[in-house]
DNA sequence: AATAACACCAACCGCCTATAT
DNA sequence: GATATAGGCGGTTGGTGTTAT
């Protein structure tokens, strides 16, 4: 089965977009909104299927949207969220305000990913790789193979953790609907209302799903069920970013911003604008360098899976 | 100066999901 | 309930600019 392709009519046009185009798009949506991406190339005068227009207008000609570089606020926040929600680059795109999915998966591959790999640590499953050049000399093997045993313990125990923490607070908003159920249209409005005006301004696509939850609440679905389940999930992947970035500051940053050469560099780039683009196996072949990332790495991510220092078994 | 290799990123493609009929 | 359609997502490609040889 299958759809057929949208661009399927003969005599549409493909590739770069001319500048003209761009003026046409954007005059007519200024005007008028997209409305249907179907039929708005054809009212806007351009020879585009629907498609193409509504990537164009998202990836590019929106007036909210932030170009350039990526600062280290941002690169760390894909980072770590990454390491929460893999390659959802819709949901990721949502906790960077003005970047789209399609800069931040271009980023991630061209860049980010890069950078892990170097310091010998998986992109996709961000835990160290076993039979790196990095472990295997001899120096830290051991320890990270100790260190991503216990990762993984601690991720497990931390997404326990992260879903009595979601399920107290769908609790929370659970017993804020039936207190509001004489008049159930007020507490909808406010809760849609702000959740989309928010999710419109943050990104143009969806959001992360929230499968546990969302079954939870089969049954007695609504869209104010999904409403609040919408506003818990975004609230517990933003409290888990900033306990991250509580924890990361000094492991994950440190190693970014000091570990030097091609990691300082970009960073440091970005914070003054003046250093010149990174030229990607840049002088740094230290063994030494790349073992005390992979460290830092790992401790990034414990401060981050146990960011209270209170409890604490010493992870070192 | 020529050109090969690499890096970057805009845009396309195919699949999936939600919604309409 | 079945089918068609639109919108959205993620993977991938191909053009272009930059750097290395």
């Amino acid at each position: 089965m299958g759809r057929s392709p949208c661009c399927d009519k003969m005599g549409l046009k493909k590739g770069p977009w001319t500048s003209e185009e761009d003026q046409k798009l954007l005059a007519y949506i200024e005007e008028h909104g997209h409305g249907s991406w179907r039929s708005l190339p054809e009212k806007a005068g351009l020879h585009r299927c629907g498609k193409s227009c509504r990537l164009r207008w998202t990836n590019y000609l929106r007036p909210d949207i932030k170009r350039g570089k990526f600062n280290l606020q941002e690169e760390q926040t894909i980072i770590q969220l990454h390491a929460l929600l893999g390659n959802r680059w819709s949901a990721i795109a949502t906790h960077l305000p003005k970047r789209t999915d399609n800069e931040i998966k271009n980023y991630w591959n061209t860049h980010l990913k890069k950078r892990l790999v170097k310091m010998g640590i998986d992109p996709v499953t961000h835990k160290p790789k076993n039979e790196t050049p990095l472990t295997s000399l001899g120096g830290i093997s051991k320890n990270a193979a100790t260190l991503s045993h216990m990762a993984q313990w601690e991720s497990a125990r931390l997404e326990a953790e992260a879903r009595l923490a979601r399920e107290s607070k769908l609790l929370h908003y659970q017993t804020k609907v039936s207190s509001s159920s004489s008049s159930p249209h007020h507490h909808l409005n406010i809760i849609s209302s702000s959740d989309q005006q928010q999710q419109q301004l943050e990104s143009p696509t969806s959001t992360v799903s929230f499968s546990e939850a969302r079954t939870e609440f089969v049954g007695s679905s609504s869209s104010t069920c999904l409403n609040i389940i919408k506003e818990a999930e975004n609230d517990w992947i933003s409290s888990t970013i900033h306990e991250f970035e509580g924890g990361v500051e000094e492991g994950l940053t440190g190693l970014l911003l000091g570990g030097g050469d091609s990691l300082g560099r970009s960073f440091s780039a970005d914070k003054n604008e003046t250093a010149g683009e990174t030229s990607g196996g840049g002088g740094g072949d230290c063994n030494d360098y790349y073992e005390e990332d992979n460290k830092n790495y790992l401790d990034s991510i414990f401060s981050f899976v146990d960011p209270s220092p209170s409890d604490s078994t010493p992870l070192f």
